[in-house]
DNA sequence: GCGGTATTGATCGATATCGGACGAAGTGCG
DNA sequence: CGCACTTCGTCCGATATCGATCAATACCGC
């Protein structure tokens, strides 16, 4: 993903790309609106790319506008199978493989459990052979498969990819699964945290469609979080943006494993509401039993749902006054509790943030449940989709020379 | 500031425009490797830019790098005079107009009193005039002027200029300054908060530099903090963003007229520490009173210096774990109280942040002192230079075509 | 139904970019 | 001191982009 400047010569095609990838379906003329080139420019890339077999003229829907009128345009749109994107997310009990369409759409989908803490090179060897799996079972030419994304429940270092220390996952530390990845499939990797994974899934194929300044939190067995900003993923110097679980909650609340007290994870997490309940119940409560314990209203598991969501929301309330999100959307296990997460999330939030910037913010839960990482996984690879299509298509052309397919 | 695609043709020089903004002084064949284009593209830009009086090819310098042989590169840079930003810094007392070259570097400053909270009509007619005088003082002609940056003690509504509610200057809500100016000057201008144009200064021109994740916290009245992400700045869907003045930081303070308890601007802005000390001392206290204390050693004033700075530090704290930031730059006047400020303060970011997160980050006071602001006003004009600059070249081309310094 | 209008998409000459070859300007070594 | 070698900048033919003109298609009003 080097920023390499393109020649000159390539900006046109990539800008085409760019723009059937973003808005999906549009027209010659509108391309030269929406990029900045002649009408003659555009007709000949496209012309080109039609006959790469990269996008298509559509058939022709519906056109609801009361048009202004003039001859019609001729839609087009990138071809979804034209290309894929592998995403993997690797997460504390599973490793969970996707393949996923141009547009981003899942056509293969496996999970698979295993204590993947402990064996991270058992976890990379299952991780390669899922996905050969599927490019195998989905029939993909391995030309076709614009590369592959991971995502991992643990920091990982932006410089090179390796995975922070005080992460979670004790076995992986120091461990580059992007490269390890890359060697195994023959695919270019990225690498990044779950929470930035789910964050930039929701922001593209769910609940925060089309948001430009939104925060992902994500309630499974920890909490974490990923920050959307002005379109981009916030990840900070280093990678540990997002690192919600380890705001200080409440300064005499107990120690974390991060070194701190009191970390919002330990306080408000699920596994600490799980364990709340597990000292008056006597018994290992886990979250699924959380959830049927709230929907069956359980007094006790409310009261401390009620409690964490409380917690939670003094901290993003926070975050709400100093970043001033458009929508903050809630992912995770945890999501599913509804209203009585919900509730006093929100009403946290309206008494804690500055007033116009809570007014300005949503909160809702998510749309892609257990999807959302993976998809984000494949999603980060899929968003250079067009740059990298391009660049291959300069490459082809500086290689083989032989176009069958250029006149008649 | 519309991002209206360029012509393909138009971006090319725009290119070679941005690389020689970004790295001060460079050679036509690197310029070839930082935007991508071939040599003899370069070369022909060059050529124009070179005779349209934008760019010279410099004296040659010191180059005490141990060169790797072969026919010494020719350095060109930017004429600083090429083009001037003006940046006018609307403060609670006073107004401030600099005009800064294309460096960045202000050639003109100036700084003048007066209530402005209460009277806007004035005061951007006052600034206008300001404005007008420094254009006319050093001689600039009108079109040699890329635009007006303003910054203001308020939110700023991003979606059209307009300003916040919330904020503590009461005559002003409501009010456009951008096109107020627009109108009285005939420059085309942009508005930001003052803590976001303070972040951008210290980013460009003070301790900075070259960061791309970095907070500017502002402590003068209030308490206002600029963020950077990514290299951007960070203003939230409404330009609300940075309000670390009214981030909750006791629940039980007091009353804060943006209606919450407890602020962080309430609890521990210079305006509250003096307030804490006029009630043992029984008379008013200023800030510069509070620094002079300090300088003396009161005790008094001390305590309650790194009360606040603790105060202030658990909030950095969770700005640090939350985005991961490699640089904390303290401004406003009350950075000039050293140590008693700044050891609390990253004592609190030790204790309370993430510990990776903690150890990334540095503090540091700021570098422009009272001319951030204004210097961050221009500069966010100056960040578009070259986009402005070839918009014109393109603009002047397609309208006058006599140039008789095309051939011999 | 038919000309007027508006918009899309294709065609055509002028021009700028690209890649490669060439001259220019130095360094290092025999 | 000359020659090989390296890098920088310019020159030149091939090609893609640009702007303008033209054909195609649909709506509208009389």
């Amino acid at each position: 993903m080097i920023d390499t400047p393109l020649n000159l010569r390539e900006v046109g095609r990539l800008r085409v790309l760019e723009a059937l990838h973003h808005v999906g379906r549009s027209s010659r003329s509108q391309l030269t609106r929406l990029t900045g080139l002649s009408r003659a420019t555009v007709s000949s890339i496209v012309a080109d790319l039609l006959s790469a077999g990269l996008i298509e003229e559509a058939p022709d829907t519906s056109e609801p506008e009361g048009r202004p009128t003039g001859r019609p345009a001729q839609p087009l749109t990138l071809i979804p199978s034209a290309a894929y994107a592998v995403g993997a997310d690797i997460g504390h009990q599973q490793v969970r493989v996707a393949v996923c369409d141009l547009n981003g759409d899942p056509i293969w989908d496996t999970v698979v459990a295993g204590d993947t803490d402990r064996a991270p090179r058992e976890t990379l060897d299952l991780t390669a052979d899922l996905i050969q799996q599927a490019i195998r079972e989905k029939d993909i030419a391995l030309g076709d498969v614009l590369g592959l994304g991971v995502d991992i429940a643990t920091p990982v270092r932006t410089a090179d990819g390796a995975l922070e220390a005080h992460g979670i996952m004790p076995g992986w530390v120091g461990v580059r699964p992007g490269r390890e990845l890359e060697e195994r499939t023959g695919l270019t990797a990225q690498v990044a945290n779950d929470a930035d994974a789910g964050a930039l899934a929701e922001r593209l194929y769910g609940a925060g469609r089309g948001t430009s300044d939104m925060i992902y939190i994500r309630l499974s067995t920890g909490i974490g979080a990923g920050i959307v900003s002005g379109g981009r993923p916030l990840t900070g110097v280093g990678g540990l943006a997002g690192e919600i679980g380890h705001v200080v909650s409440d300064p005499r609340g107990g120690i974390c494993r991060c070194g701190n007290r009191g970390c919002l994870g330990t306080v408000a997490g699920p596994a600490a509401i799980a364990r709340l309940l597990e000292q008056s119940w006597g018994r290992r409560v886990t979250v699924p039993d959380l959830l049927r314990l709230i929907d069956e209203g359980d007094r006790g598991a409310v009261r401390a749902l009620e409690d964490a969501a409380e917690h939670i929301g003094i901290v993003l309330a926070d975050l709400v006054t100093l970043l001033n999100p458009e929508l903050i959307v809630v992912g995770g296990d945890l999501a599913a509790a509804g209203p009585l997460l919900f509730a006093p999330l929100e009403r946290a939030i309206r008494r804690y943030a500055l007033a116009p910037a809570a007014e300005a913010v949503t909160v809702v839960p998510g749309e892609l449940r257990d999807q959302a990482e993976v998809r984000g996984a494949a999603g980060m690879v899929l968003a250079h989709a067009p740059r990298i299509l391009a660049d291959r298509l300069a490459a082809a052309e500086r290689g083989g020379d032989h176009h069958p397919v250029t006149t008649e």
